[in-house]
DNA sequence: CCCCTTATTTTGATTAGTCAAAATAAAACT
DNA sequence: AGTTTTATTTTGACTAATCAAAATAAGGGG
């Protein structure tokens, strides 16, 4: 099991490699870890022994795959820790990094799991960062759904992510099909409960389970 | 900040000492902490030098009041996370105790009191053990509420915490006066509420903020 | 009272992570 | 090209926490 401090330096080279793949010097990670760049290069130089990262002497050092995959992991933790703490506890935005930064290392994927489900698989964090999968697919082009947007805003249902008969004709029967202008009335998370608004027509009452099955974006007005 | 491994000293301390004040011996909380015995000598010197313990050479060790106060924190972290990764959650009962571990030394106080409301405040962890109150209070004499309490056991109300006359009419009126027996039908966290079965009444459904107000015993039958 | 067992303490080493400061390589200007 | 600036790497040292194994007390029989 990697320390806390290797998931924190490989979460940091994941954070500041602009695309996949690119080399990130060791000045930069020195800066962003709040560490002397010697402690950097000797840190790098142990990941690099284990597999975790390729280290290009002078010139900086990227994840391999190996720790990609546990960079990954450690991201998405942060990302629905901090979900959880806005979203059922309540917590304000701007403490919630700080709290996520400690936890995201204590956390086991079956409690990460759970929370997620808890969260009605939320593809973007309180921030608007996308929340890696639990595959490790960092996806650039993501969607909020019904259960993760913003409340009040007006949205255009963009796809139904539920192949079930039954889910589809209830989506049908209620008018929320793609292309269809909402938006979250209120959001209660301790009962599960989503309440939406349609122009010129009543409230309507969603599960958090069926609310995270609808993807929407932001209608640009 | 006192160390994660700080904070396990002084929480196996707390634990293995009989009654307050007791002296722990250093091959006991070596066990305990599973390590041997010399490395508990050089670090419960370190800790006496930092005002947490009183260690008698030879003898044994047992906490300062700063020690106590830092390990009945730490104790009250491990129970209401192992509360909530039950109680919310639905994780196993065997398998908490292991998570609670890591995350008792990763989570702040102010996330842990969001928590601690979450749940209704409860007295007791999931195993029934105590959970000390923010002040470090440790009750001996520990009574379970409708919030926290074995579902399905007859149980007996034996106080109503909370003083308000509202409550005690809503309490009067659905017969949930001290004394009575009563039986937790159901409790959904998720939307806050807890269904009470009374012998020969119709179920009465009750918020978990207000089932946290009744303390309960098992009836001995 | 002396020896023997048992618990505790010392001593010397080890690992992970860090810093300060000197050494080195690469880039960037004249 | 030659020199200066800048980034990186080395080196030596430190702290927290640990172990192995030797040294030291404390009690409990005989």
């Amino acid at each position: 099991m990697a320390t806390s401090t290797v998931e924190n330096y490989l979460k940091h080279i994941l954070l500041l490699s602009e695309d996949a793949g690119a080399l990130v010097p060791m000045g930069v990670l020195a800066e962003s870890l709040a560490v002397v760049p010697g402690t950097v290069t000797t840190m790098v130089k142990a990941l690099a022994d284990s597999g975790l990262v390729d280290h290009r002497p002078r010139q900086g050092v990227r994840l391999t795959e190996a720790g990609s995959r546990v960079a990954l992991s450690v991201l998405r933790k942060h990302r629905l820790v901090e979900t959880f703490l806005v979203n059922v506890l309540k917590m304000d935005w701007s403490a919630v990094h700080a709290e996520a930064e400690q936890l995201e290392h204590a956390i086991s994927d079956d409690v990460l799991d759970r929370l997620d489900a808890l969260l009605g698989h939320p593809a973007v964090d309180p921030h608007g960062d996308p929340i890696p999968s639990r595959q490790g697919k960092l996806s650039s082009q993501v969607y909020a759904t019904l259960a993760t947007c913003a409340v009040a805003k007006p949205l255009r249902i963009v796809r139904i992510t539920e192949q079930s008969a039954e889910f589809l004709q209830f989506a049908e029967q209620n008018g929320l099909l793609p292309g269809t202008t909402v938006r979250v009335g209120d959001r209660n998370l301790a009962a599960g409960l989503v309440s939406l608004k349609k122009a010129g027509a009543k409230t309507l009452a969603l599960s958090l389970a069926a609310a995270g099955k609808i993807l929407v974006e932001p209608v640009k007005s």
